[in-house]
RNA sequence: GGGUAGGUGACAGAGCGGCCAAUUGUACCAGACUGUAAAUCUGGCGCCUUCGGGCUACGGGGGUUCGAAUCCCUCCCUACCCA
């Protein structure tokens, strides 16, 4: 349940409980799939004051295994992080690896050929996937995502859906989003037999979670159906009946149009509860997570920070105005007009990074092939998108400060 | 002093008569990354250009040939071996 402090027009301010620890809304997760925020240690993610992070069922289930983690006594304390943690399910890589060994056999993603073609294959049972790795292939059912979820130990458990290509035509979208609703009553069946058997135990990391008014991990469902407003809304309404505790917005960002996100948005939104948290997975770039923020989306992630954090790409503050279109600007390091830039990456930053070295000096890194770079870099970044998502929080009106 | 192997673009290293301004890698320059197969990928990288092309280039000089980085002569230089 969310619980709505302030509210203006359509964004919420709010606090959001879970199992681990209550995190205040909007809120954006770092990423870490394999069990790890790449090149960020936990201390230093509660340091730059990320609350939540975002683990992956896909990458665990295969390495290390689910049961070795729940062995561990969960994702959270195997990794050492002390809080709330949500898990994908895998619907994300039936789209990223299925399109990518797509291309690789030469056909362009945006023919779009169903992934059920291609690297992954999709049964009204479940997702067939080819570990890009050593070729094994791997069966996930809507069932075996849940398991796996909760054994890593999660606070918000994702159900297992399909993440079509854009573009998609509009029968295979219908197909695909009524097949994840089934897929979604089949997670939701199995997550309650589960979670009400006497046998569940919550994965806790420490004892000071005991007294937590949550006993069991959070179910949210997913919105799909491209970019057809009729799709889009009756996946929303098959979903709202089977009543989750929280509905996330998936499919997007695959490639479509800006606008189209934001029209899918303005279709699904005014239909989902006010107290239940809303999701708006895999985005995004700063400016569509304030446009996302003022409709009314609660929580993101996206691999943007730390990503392009690796690659050179850094934020700076701009504009004390998130309204204004261009509030930040992004400079690529390793530029050579920056080899004798002794200022920080941003004067404005407090990061650890911002306050004890220059571009100069990350530029030189880079350069030199030091991992120290992407960790400089990631913490920088990672910084400047939780940095927004404070703003956001502590700011009623719309994109003001 | 004698012998052998070599000298190619910033570096390494292919090419060994025309399809060579010259494979490839690195370095360098720029760009892209949206529920992470990503410390990855893409483009550029002699000079000039009206984008058709033009010019200068494979140690120096000379030659053979319609045509040479590629063949011949000579000089210079480098490495290793023998004195």
């Amino acid at each position: 349940m969310l619980e709505i402090t302030s509210q203006s027009r359509n964004k919420r301010i709010g606090k959001l409980q879970t199992m681990h620890g209550i995190v205040n809304t909007p809120f954006f997760l770092p990423i870490a799939t394999k069990g790890a925020v790449k090149n960020v240690s936990p201390e230093e993610l509660r340091e730059i004051g990320a609350e939540i992070i975002l683990g992956n069922t896909y990458h665990l289930w295969l390495r290390p295994g689910h049961e070795l983690v729940r062995k561990a006594g969960g994702l959270q304390k195997f990794m050492n992080w002390n809080g709330p943690m949500l898990t994908d399910s895998g619907g994300y890589q039936v789209f990223s690896l299925g399109a990518k060994v797509n291309l690789r056999k030469g056909t362009l993603a945006s023919e779009h050929i169903a992934p059920k073609d291609v690297g992954s294959k999709i049964t009204e049972e479940g997702v067939e996937f080819v570990d890009p790795f050593d070729g094994k292939k791997h069966f996930l059912t809507p069932e075996k995502s849940i398991e796996i979820q909760l054994a890593l130990g999660s606070d918000i458990v994702m159900v297992l859906d399909e993440c079509p290509p854009y573009p998609c035509d509009w029968d295979y979208a219908k197909n695909s989003l009524e097949r994840t609703t089934r897929w979604a009553e089949r997670c939701l069946k199995y997550f309650k037999q589960r979670v009400q058997s006497s046998k569940f135990k919550v994965q806790s990391c420490d004892s000071k979670f005991k007294n937590s008014k949550l006993s069991q991990p959070l179910l949210f469902g997913i919105i799909q159906g491209s970019v057809y407003k009729d799709l889009r809304q009756e996946s929303a309404r098959q979903l709202l009946k089977l009543n989750f505790d929280g509905y996330a917005i998936g499919g997007v960002a695959v490639g479509e149009p800006r606008e189209k996100m934001q029209e899918v948005l303005s279709w699904v939104l005014p239909m989902l509860p006010e107290n239940k948290p809303r999701y708006l997975m895999g985005l995004g770039k700063p400016e569509e997570i304030v446009h996302a923020v003022n409709s009314g989306i609660d929580m993101f992630d996206c691999v943007i920070p730390t990503r392009n954090a690796r690659h050179g790409s850094l934020f700076i503050r701009k504009d004390k105005d998130l309204s204004h279109k261009e509030f930040y600007d992004t400079i690529n390091i390793t530029n050579e007009k920056f080899r004798e830039d002794f200022s920080p990456i941003d004067f404005q930053c407090d990061c650890y990074t911002c306050r004890n070295y220059s571009r100069s000096y990350i530029r030189h890194l880079f350069s030199v092939g030091e991992p120290l770079a992407g960790r400089l870099a990631s913490i920088h970044n990672l910084k400047f998108y939780l940095d927004l998502m404070r703003i956001l929080q502590n700011n009623t009106e719309v994109a003001r400060l």
